[in-house]
DNA sequence: TACCAGGTCCTCG
DNA sequence: CGAGGACATGGT
């Protein structure tokens, strides 16, 4: 059986710590101060959604062209017009789509002061991995966030249960309740994910390769 | 050129 | 339920 625990300790000697979730474009290594305000609360909620399915530097371009026009605030994406929220967004792919999902879930932001996970998986726009990202990244609320680099990764170490739930309670059940080590083993999946573990993976540089099944047959 | 990126919704069987 | 399609831009 694996241990879970082993896998993050290897992936974070590899690695070193990524300090998530980036705010002003920046990273911010073994501080899991943020957010630290309202302000930078809705620009980790307002990035998770725009990041769906989309790489991050097409995201903080969207991002970047809300702070310039001035919009990124909940009143102001509740007021605009959704077709030009669209053009703003346009850059993070999807942006139709992203627009009405950033005025549905502003429209809850701002007559709800608890967003429980419930609450968030009822918006429109707001599954499973973006509720939990949420949850974890600007409200540090200790929930795993399973996306697809974590199904993948997995899959290959040798952990065939599929669903999101079943993969969340496998975390979940083996780590210390602890939000920031939450933050901290999800970036690290996503670098691994993207520099290693990637749909055709490299297993000859991969710290895992040892303790993994894919990894083992896969070595030349 | 083709493929993919830190998903979710809708429809259909 | 679960699979399959729609949604879309920008980088390699």
């Amino acid at each position: 059986m694996l241990d879970i625990n082993e896998i993050y300790n290897l992936l974070l000697e590899k690695y070193g710590y990524q300090g998530w979730w980036p705010i002003n474009s920046k990273y911010h290594v073994k501080d899991y101060s943020f957010p630290k305000n309202k302000q930078q609360e809705f620009e980790i909620i307002i990035g998770s959604i725009l990041t769906q399915s989309t790489n991050w530097k097409n995201t903080e371009k969207a991002i970047k062209n809300l702070k310039s026009n001035k919009l990124l605030s909940p009143k102001k994406i509740n007021s605009i017009n959704v077709k030009k929220l669209a053009l703003i967004i346009k850059s993070s792919g999807y942006h139709n789509q992203k627009a009405k999902k950033l005025k549905e879930f502003t429209k809850f932001y701002l007559k709800n002061n608890k967003l429980t996970r419930d609450k968030l998986l009822g918006i429109y726009g707001i599954g499973k991995e973006t509720a939990d990202s949420i949850l974890l990244y600007a409200y540090k609320r200790p929930y795993f966030v399973v996306d697809a680099y974590t199904k993948r990764i997995m899959n290959r170490l040798g952990f065939k249960e599929g669903t999101y739930d079943e993969f969340q309670d496998i975390f979940m059940k083996s780590l210390d309740n602890d939000y920031k080590l939450f933050n901290e083993f999800h970036a690290l999946i996503v670098k691994h994910g993207k520099e290693t573990c990637k749909k055709n993976p490299i297993c000859n540089k991969c710290r895992l390769n040892k303790i993994c099944e894919y990894g083992k047959s896969n070595l030349s």
